[in-house]
RNA sequence: GCCCCUGUAGCUCAAUUGGAUAGAGCAGCGGACUUCUAAUCCGCAGGUUAGAGGUUCGAGUCCUCUCGGGGGUACCA
């Protein structure tokens, strides 16, 4: 099946193209693509489209004329109940309901794959999200970060990708020197010794949880130990904390990759000297100045300090070389907004190196700011996501997260995501689900295991806005994909569940004494549940059977 | 100082990338369950889209300036 208001697109093109032969219309060159979208008055249908006022000055026609010309061709068209043309020159199609009941039975033939596009078939896309560094817990923005990375995942995959999710694992440099140092002092004043933690520490009571455990298990015979031997027990301890944490939010990722292994197999070295070759590197102050100038950024960056490590910058680079070098045809990096800046610079590091940048896209999201009673910040203690997810849920977490568009502020009210009333916009999605379960569950016993598939008929407003409602998740997909913004699928679902919720109110589904009419509505019904549930599946929210 | 994001109803946000009379939810008011789940529905009220200019058939959206909020501006990640 393909995007819906790419179907109305193209037979809008076709009428222009019948105009123009008729010479109604004259020749122009056809846009692979007519914009459409949804008129706030119900007179003016399912969509109109601005095309004619677009061309009006091109064509030196009057925008109504050039709209009546494709009226005229495509109002014989059986997609089509009625086709208008409004004031200013607008476009205005009302799609027939014998269209749309067709287009539904197709939903039931085709299942919870209905609205998926094969427009990326073959092609591979890698997802690095959360990579946040092994020193402590996630946070509510690791959680926004994780939620945005995984449903976008969901989403290339459902336009033909093969996704990678990944988790680029921070464990080089010097933050994890002071992880092991943190641990061991935390150790020690388990053990009674009269020690305290500098500034740079790590202050978090994770470590003095941590260090009682160390003490349970070994006793004093740590004592001696490097903070080399620190650092490991910590890393490992945080990395698997954090890895349950997301996998409470239904978050699995398929690799970790190691920034260790970028040193250990040379990568970062060769970075060094290509870009020293190319004469984008060199020496000042004793330390190594990336050119960036010369690339057309904003300023030289330092990618080796002067006491011979590397700064991120480095690593950065070689990593997503790493990633074009593994044959990815779109990478993308979701990133908190403390990361924007590096971010054109390491495309300018990569695109020196020889690769096509083109490829790696940012999707950058804002913080979150937790506002509620009960979750205000104790002393020394930030919330971590563990705290929230205890608090309201997973299911909750991950809608609330993509409620808003990614580029801006999350407000996240822990009041209302407790509250589990009808105040709360996912039980509101989700009660549409166990309605429609309820209702499926009695049909049973009134339409008999009844297989068959046919609509026919349904022509309350009520009913033609749910079907076309059920039909626009292609473009939902689409859409999302094409901007990188997961959101809209979360304002689709509660589209979907209110439009739903009122053809409830107003059309009995069930009726004796309609029976015809009862299995139409009892098929659509299956088919908003098709929808529904994708649209849930593709969120990573559950949909309950009741409530 | 400079760069990026942001400012829309009392509150939290939409607005299909420049389209028609700016829409939802919550909060407020009024209706609807002996009838498929009232965690729902229907209705009312709520606005100079921070402000001022500009671009054009048409601006919440684009350009300039002013004012608020956030983030960055490291030889931190």
């Amino acid at each position: 099946m393909s995007i819906l208001t790419k179907q109305i697109s193209e037979e809008i093109i076709n009428s222009i193209i019948l105009a123009q032969s008729d010479g109604l219309l004259p020749d122009f060159d056809l846009p692979d693509h007519i914009h459409l979208s949804n008129p706030k008055q119900i007179e003016w249908g399912d969509y109109s489209s601005a095309f004619p006022l677009q061309m009006s000055k091109q064509l030196s026609l009057s925008p109504i004329s050039i709209a009546e010309s494709i009226q005229k061709k495509l109002i014989s068209n059986t997609m089509f109940e009625n086709v208008t043309v409004s004031k200013p020159g607008f476009l205005n199609v009302t799609l027939s309901v014998d269209w749309l009941c067709a287009s539904v039975e197709a939903v039931l033939e085709k299942g919870s794959s209905f609205a998926d596009l094969q427009e990326f078939e073959g092609k591979e896309a890698q997802v690095e999200f959360v990579s946040a560094n092994p020193t402590g817990p996630l946070t509510v923005g690791h959680g926004r970060g994780g939620v945005i990375g995984d449903t976008l995942s969901n989403l290339l995959t459902s336009v033909g990708y093969k996704v990678t999710r990944e988790y680029y694992y921070n464990n080089a440099g010097r933050q994890m020197q002071i992880l092991g140092e943190s641990l061991r002092i935390r150790y020690l004043q388990s053990l009674g010794r009269d020690l305290s933690l500098s500034e740079h520490h790590y202050q978090g009571d994770y470590l003095v949880d941590l260090s009682t455990q160390l003490v349970d298990n070994y006793g004093d015979s740590l004592v001696e130990s490097h903070w080399k031997e620190f650092t490991k027990i910590a890393e490992e301890n945080i990395a698997s904390q954090q890895h349950s944490t997301l996998s409470d939010l239904n978050i699995v990722m398929d690799i970790l990759y190691n920034e260790q292994s970028l040193y250990e197999d040379g990568s970062v070295d060769n970075v060094i000297e290509i870009l020293k070759s190319k004469g984008l590197a060199y020496e000042k102050d004793g330390a190594l100045w990336f050119a960036l100038t010369i690339l057309g950024g904003s300023e030289d960056r330092v990618i080796v300090k002067s006491s011979g490590d590397p700064t991120y910058r480095l690593p950065d680079i070689s990593y997503h070389c790493n990633k074009l070098e593994r044959g990815f045809d779109l990478v993308v990096d979701v990133l908190g907004a403390d990361h924007k800046d590096s971010f054109p610079d390491v495309l300018l590091g990569v695109q020196a190196m020889g690769y096509d940048s083109t490829k790696i896209k940012l999707l950058m999201h804002q913080f979150v700011n937790i506002k509620g009673q009960r979750m205000s910040k104790r002393s020394g203690n930030y919330i971590t996501l563990d705290n929230l997810i205890e608090e309201v849920g997973a299911d909750v977490v991950r809608f609330f997260m993509l409620m808003r568009t990614s580029e801006s502020h999350l407000d996240f009210d822990v009041d209302l995501a407790r509250e589990q009333s009808e105040k709360n916009p996912v039980y509101y999605v989700q009660y549409a689900h166990a309605r429609i379960c309820s209702i499926l569950d009695r049909a049973e016993s009134i339409v008999a295991n009844d297989s068959d598939k046919v609509i026919i008929n349904l022509t309350h407003e009520s009913e033609r806005v749910l079907m076309r409602k059920l039909l626009e998740l292609s473009d939902t997909i689409d859409r999302s994909v094409r901007e990188l913004s997961p959101h809209y699928l979360t304002n689709y679902a509660r589209d979907l569940a209110s439009s739903f919720h009122a053809f409830y109110g107003a059309c009995k589904v069930l009726d004796v004494e309609n029976i015809q009419l009862s299995k139409s509505r009892i098929n659509l019904v299956k088919a908003v549940q098709i929808g529904l549930l994708r649209a849930l599946e593709l969120l990573g929210v559950t949909a309950p059977e009741s409530m």
